[in-house]
DNA sequence: ATGACTGCAAACCATTTGCATTGAT
DNA sequence: ATCAATGCAAATGGTTTGCAGTCAT
C-alpha cells in the first residue's frame, strides 16, 4: 500500500523530464496528478474537464502533449476501443498485463488477466516466425447488467 | 474451388441491394469486384487507386460509401491496426474467424487461427458476466525477416 | 538569460455529408 | 418517371502544429 519514491509516477516523470532537458511545469504536474488519481480509460476531453475544475486556463493542446509525454516515459498507455476516442490508462508492467472486456450497450470497460491466453499468443506468434513486442485483445459484447435488461 | 452462386459475393450484394430498394450501380459492381479480387487489408485509398485504374471517374466518397455498404451486408469487415487507416478485408464466417500478427517494421500482416484462444476468451468473458459478440486480437512485433535483419 | 512550454487559433487528415446532377429500376 | 447513387466540394471531429508570449531552469 505504501508507495516508494521510485514507484511514484510523479517522481518518475520528474526524473524523466529533467534527464531530457525538459521542464516540470505546473500544467504537467496537474495533468499527471489528475490522471494518476483517476479510474483510467479516460479520453483527453475527460481529463481536460477534470483538470479545468482545478485550473480553468489549461488548454486541450497541453493535455494532448502531456499525455504523449507520459506515454513516452512509460507511465501511460493509449487505447482505442473503436469509438473514435483515444483513452489513456496508467501503464502496466509486463508482469501485470491485462486486456479488456467492453460492453457495447453501456460502454462499461472491465479489465482481465489471463496467463494462458498470453502464453498461447506467444506460441502462435512463434509458429509464424514472429517475436511479439505487444498486443491488444478486446472482447466486445454485453455485460451482465445489459444482457439481463435485453431479456424479457 | 468451384464457387456456387449463393456464395458469390457479387450475387449476395445484388440480392441485398435489390431487397433493400437500392441499386446495383456500375461503381458498386466495380468496387466490389476489385475488393474481392484483392489480397485484403486494403485501405480505402488503395481500393480507390485500383478502381481508378479501371474507371478514373470513381470518387473517394463512393468507395467509402460502398465499403460501408459491403460491411452492412456482411461481405466486408473493417480493421484498424493503429496507423490511422481503416483497412477492409473480406468478411469471415463464424467458423473461420482469424486474428492478426502485424510486423511493426515492415507492416506485413499475417492471419492466424487458434481455437484454444477463442475458447479461453469466451470462458474469461463468461467469468466476468459478459456475452461476447465479437473481439479483436492483434499481436504486434517483428516478423522473421525483420527480426533477422536487426540481428547482427 | 535561455530555450522549453503554454494557449490560441489554424492546420491536418481520414472520413462524412449536402447538394445538384446522373442513372438504375 | 422515380428516387437512390454519384461526384464534387465543403464540413466534421479528433488530434497536431506554428507562433508569440510565458515560465522553469
Amino acid at each position: 500500500m505504501n508507495r516508494l519514491a521510485e514507484d511514484d509516477p510523479r517522481e518518475i516523470l520528474k526524473t524523466y523530464v529533467s534527464r531530457h532537458g525538459l521542464k516540470f511545469t505546473r500544467q504537467r504536474e496537474l495533468i499527471a496528478d489528475v490522471f494518476f488519481n483517476s479510474q483510467g480509460h479516460l479520453r483527453v476531453e475527460d481529463l481536460l474537464e477534470s483538470v479545468r475544475a482545478i485550473d480553468p486556463q489549461v488548454s486541450l493542446a497541453t493535455v494532448y502533449r502531456t499525455m504523449k509525454l507520459l506515454t513516452e516515459c512509460g507511465l501511460a498507455s493509449p487505447h482505442r476501443f473503436g469509438d473514435g476516442h483515444t483513452r489513456y490508462e496508467p501503464a502496466e508492467t509486463k508482469e501485470e498485463h491485462h486486456d479488456h472486456l467492453i460492453c457495447t450497450a453501456c460502454g462499461r470497460i472491465v479489465e482481465f488477466l489471463n496467463e494462458e491466453i498470453e502464453e498461447l499468443q506467444h506460441r502462435v506468434a512463434a509458429e509464424n516466425g514472429f517475436v511479439v513486442t505487444n498486443h491488444r485483445m478486446e472482447l466486445y459484447g454485453l455485460c451482465k447488467r445489459c444482457h439481463g435488461q435485453l431479456d424479457q
